[in-house]
DNA sequence: CTGCCGCGTGATACCGGTATCAGGCCGCAT
DNA sequence: ATGCGGCCTGATACCGGTATCACGCGGCAG
């Protein structure tokens, strides 16, 4: 039952009926294919114009098979880095004639799947994905999408259980980078903010990288650089100094404030996203400490803010533009008939030294100053 | 030519097939619809499970005339105002078995229009609409999608030369709050950034608020509420504290140093968006001042970093989720038959205070401090 | 035993495009 | 004059679903 047609435009045998022609002629007028005589084209093309016809990209696509789409899923549309990486996809896309369809899963495998059929029954041309899968035993939904003849591009994380292009940055040489910086103004015990979404706290150096071999994801790779770092250093590697687990700024507020209240507490805390280092922040507050001189900051994901803070951090700059072109490209190449070149495209990040490394500061052994042992009562308004 | 069929995934004809069962039987087992017996409902099932079936949403919108989409037109994707608002809309629209997709405009009427044209070919079933059109002759494109028969929701920002539903805030009431802070600490000299996009800088208060009504446009009516505010206190209006015309962070920081070098500089300023906060953060900076006594500050849209700035800053919080939310939710009712109510559905949004305000620094005049010159604001007055 | 009713199923005409192909018309060569 | 080839054009069969409708079959009443 179409509802009411008449409502929704013109169709291009109604054209063909205004411009006096047959339906093949009005099409291959309106669909810019085939031969059609001057006249015959002027008289479409005016019947078009005066009903105001827009073709339907269903029925198109249907013909076809093709939609002249992308899909894209992203964990979080709400993260900049990942509204950075869309405008560098859609800028390219557009400039190649195709649409972009962008789903967000919020980190949910499960809306991950369902966003991924959502592209396979719309019959987009190609996915680019951002995917929240680690395992194996989780990434049949895209191998489902390939089934089909639905080029994937991976972007951001790579999923080692797939062979396929990914796009990614360098994210285990900035990890290092960054921690290097910190070590190299003095600092042993530097905090890792935060880790691979695993269940439990890995307690050894060795559990941890294993989980962080488990996969190429983002997370693991920026733990693996600041392993190298430490290990460089010939620094022990402490499990307290580590936080892993659920990704939330509140739990950020009470690692890092653990983290702060160790005995040995932490000069240095290194964080792996925004949120973390917003966390981080919290926490100094609520200890009464300050950066840089109680604790050094550096994080991932420069942004406007991070450089008028006072004083301004020190931070790693990832091109989410140029990823997000780059990945586009890369895709739309395979849909242009370039064979699959299935490998990891590494684009390079850039620390923007500011002003949040200091040097610690000289603890005398044995009498820390107060104000970081107990946490003192808020002198500061809340 | 479709290219590989085989590859894109079995028929609906090719898993009756397998079934043993007409093609309408497996339509209607797998569709949902009509009757069949649970015999072979089963075995469709089975074929189905067995090939991997999943329906062509094309098709299924072909011949429905419904697609089950929402589009949803923003300005940028990376403002996190607008990633709010998708999260908002994209939830209840996922509740009640809608999907959506999402076009980022930049500010660009002409992308806008583009936008409007991809929803239209692709039969979305009804739009979410954050325009960036202000006049009369700038909705055509909108227009266009009404006449179709595609209800159109305008969120955020509502055009009133188009008679629709409408999702907002109460901008106006909202600015006025935060000067009137901002008064009843004591500033007479308060700087608004930034104004509406017009070309030239308004002269009078008159000029502006003609500006200003032109449209109900988002920074229109904070500028009225500004206005309100001042009159409210019987402060003068004077133009050389409102920053107007192009949006961007770099124009900011210019004139909000220029406001600052003035014989009668500004001792507070508003920010009607989170990139005017940054930018004038930057130009305190710059002008070697501080906050909140030098300059105090209150800006619109909360975020992680406002509150961790030192000292926090005092924030407006607009319901982004609930914006997003109520927008989808009109749409989805009139999509459901409801009759379209046309009227502006308004929310409230919240202040948080913080700490960047604090009284005007009292200065005896005749010996003010280099590069800040600040007069009583009276002795501008007519 | 015949007729009618109703239920379950399959055949088929859409939706609005694309793409193939047949056929009409014209010109030119024989 | 007739034949043939090329050029345009329009008829039509798809694409993969939905929805209508006709038909076959069984049961029950007359």
């Amino acid at each position: 039952m179409p509802a009411d047609r008449g409502q929704a435009g013109p169709t291009i045998s109604e054209v063909a009926a205004e411009a006096g022609v047959g339906r093949a002629t009005a099409a291959r007028t309106l669909g810019g294919y085939g031969y059609v005589s001057p006249e015959l084209r002027a008289r479409v093309l005016a019947a078009a114009e005066k009903l105001g016809y827009r073709a339907n990209a269903l029925a198109r696509s249907m013909s076809t098979g093709v939609s002249h789409t992308l899909g894209v899923i992203v964990a979080d549309i709400g993260n900049p880095f990942f509204a950075g990486l869309l405008r560098g996809i859609s800028d390219t896309s557009r400039e190649r004639g195709f649409d972009v369809i962008v789903l967000s899963t919020y980190e949910n495998l499960g809306q991950e799947v369902a966003a991924t059929n959502v592209l396979i029954d719309k019959r987009v041309d190609g996915v680019i994905v951002a995917s929240a899968a680690l395992d194996r035993d989780q990434v049949a939904h895209l191998r489902a999408a390939i089934d089909r003849g639905i080029p994937v591009v991976l972007v951001d994380r790579a999923v080692a259980a797939l062979d396929l292009d990914a796009v990614v940055i360098d994210n285990r040489e900035a990890a290092r980078e960054a921690v290097e910086v910190l070590v190299a103004a003095g600092h042993r015990r530097i905090g890792f903010v935060w880790g691979p979404p695993v269940a439990q706290a890995p307690a050894t150096r060795r559990e941890l990288l294993a989980a962080a071999s488990r996969n190429l994801w983002t997370d693991g790779e920026r733990l693996r650089g600041y392993l190298d770092a430490l290990d460089d250093a010939h620094i022990p590697f402490d499990p307290d100094l580590v936080m892993v687990g659920p990704k939330t700024e509140q739990r950020v507020v009470g690692e890092v404030s653990r983290m702060l209240a160790l005995p040995d507490r932490v000069t240095a805390v290194f964080c792996t996203e925004t949120d973390g280092m917003t966390g981080s922040l919290r926490a100094l507050r609520k200890a009464g400490l300050s950066y840089p001189d109680d604790v050094a900051l550096i994080g991932f994901d420069d942004s406007a803010w991070a450089a008028v803070m006072e004083p301004p951090l020190t931070m790693i700059a990832q091109p989410v533009h140029e990823l997000g072109a780059k990945a586009a490209a890369v895709l739309l190449d395979i849909l242009g008939g370039a064979e699959p070149a299935r490998e990891m495209h590494t684009l390079r990040s850039r620390l923007i030294q500011r002003s949040s490394v200091a040097p610690p500061r000289p603890v005398p052994p044995g009498q820390e100053p107060p104000g970081q042992v107990p946490f003192p009562a808020e002198s500061r308004d809340p």
